[in-house]
DNA sequence: GGTTTGACCATAA
DNA sequence: CTTATGGCCAAAC
């Protein structure tokens, strides 16, 4: 079913890519924004995430593009986000989680990290 | 309909 | 390694 190809507001669409990353995976904002065809919206992504609230989506495997966690002052969600992606099997690197093993490549034909 | 803000990103120092 | 700055675009006020 055309699953709502348009959308009401931007944020809707934000979820249905983020939906579409498998558990044990992460993607950072901008690869979200990129795979919508604007990486330049990596803001709103984020953004989108911070306003959902009707919407189910795994936000939590979604970081920002140095593999770690933001939280913009809200040490809490670092806490659980980390907490949940630990229960996915990705691992943690100090602070850090490592990307080059647990990127999700949108459009992954050939899965995750496409060619090297 | 203009202004402010924001869970970012890339580059520079 | 970290911190600072510019830019980009959509939603909220």
């Amino acid at each position: 079913m055309a699953a709502r190809v348009v959308s009401p507001g931007f944020h809707r669409r934000v979820y249905t890519v983020v939906r579409t990353v498998p558990e044990g995976y992460v993607t950072t904002y901008g690869d979200v924004a990129a795979a919508m065809g604007s990486p330049r919206v990596a803001r709103h992504v984020g953004w989108a995430l911070a306003a959902m609230k009707d919407e189910e989506a795994p936000w939590h495997r979604v970081i920002n593009a140095q593999g770690r966690i933001s939280h913009r002052g809200d040490t809490g969600r670092a806490t659980l986000q980390r907490a949940l992606l630990e229960a996915e099997g990705i691992e943690f690197k100090g602070d850090r989680v490592d990307l080059k093993r647990f990127r999700w490549w949108f459009g992954g034909d050939r899965g995750p990290n496409p060619g090297s």
